[in-house]
DNA sequence: GCGACAG
DNA sequence: ATCTTGTCGC
């Protein structure tokens, strides 16, 4: 698929920080009018503890069954450390390595970490999603900001992630008993679709199925790789 | 200055 | 994220 040109990857944290606050300008949070969500994919990276080679995999699924209809992989050097706050800066490169070869366009893409629930209102789903053109969602399993009341113990059951007096996201209870994802609008999103849509790609594990699907396949392709 | 801190 | 054994619970 297409990316959309938005700047290099050479960066240091500070032009980082910068380019995040350019860049949340264009966000649109609110969804393509008349969405139909057919196909949803999963992004997620691997890598191994000394190695600096990072693979990422998209996997997208049909929406009606959860079953994969395609899935794409890279692998490539990272070039920025892990700081809070800039994870796109060291995710996105090699997913975008990925994107580049999937050809299936999903109509959402879910993103294994924060959407606007980010210090600058600008998380790994946000950045994912401006970058690869598509509505996307963040659905991260801890927060990096923010906080929340409590939520009821059953599937279904919400409360809203607020960070500096504005709400952010959700704390969204997939499975009964069990600890909450967090939720929040990437691009071309709003909470209550993101919150709908997480659900209905949750059924028995905690984690979306598409994250769950991308997840294995990153981890194969790395194991696969190891050695080679 | 002190703690918190997606993956 | 990754490194790891056993263990609690449905």
């Amino acid at each position: 698929m297409e990316l959309v040109p938005l700047h290099g990857w050479n960066l240091s944290p500070k032009q980082a920080v910068a380019l995040q606050r350019e860049l949340r300008e264009r966000l649109i949070l609110r969804p393509p009018p008349g969405l139909k969500v057919e196909r949803v994919a999963g992004a997620d990276i691997s890598m191994s503890r000394g190695e600096d080679t990072a693979y990422g995999g998209l996997v997208v699924l049909d929406a009606g069954t959860l079953e994969p209809v395609a899935k794409v992989s890279a692998a490539v050097k990272l070039l920025f450390p892990y700081v809070p706050g800039l994870l796109s800066f060291r995710e996105l490169p090699v997913l975008s390595e990925a994107w580049a070869r999937l050809n299936v366009r999903p109509d959402v893409l879910i993103f294994d970490g924060q959407g606007t629930a980010h210090p600058r209102r600008f998380g790994l789903a946000c950045h994912g999603g401006l970058l690869f053109g598509v509505p996307s969602i963040g659905c991260a399993k801890s927060l990096l900001v923010g906080g929340h009341g409590p939520l009821g113990a059953e599937r279904g059951s919400v409360a809203e992630i607020t960070h500096a007096g504005e709400v952010v996201g959700m704390a969204v209870r997939t499975r009964d008993n069990v600890l909450p994802v967090y939720v929040s609008p990437g691009h071309m999103m709003d909470l209550p679709t993101a919150v709908e849509l997480v659900l209905r790609v949750t059924s028995r594990y905690r984690e979306p199925e598409t994250t769950r699907h991308a997840h294995r396949l990153v981890n194969e392709v790395r194991r696969s790789a190891r050695g080679q």
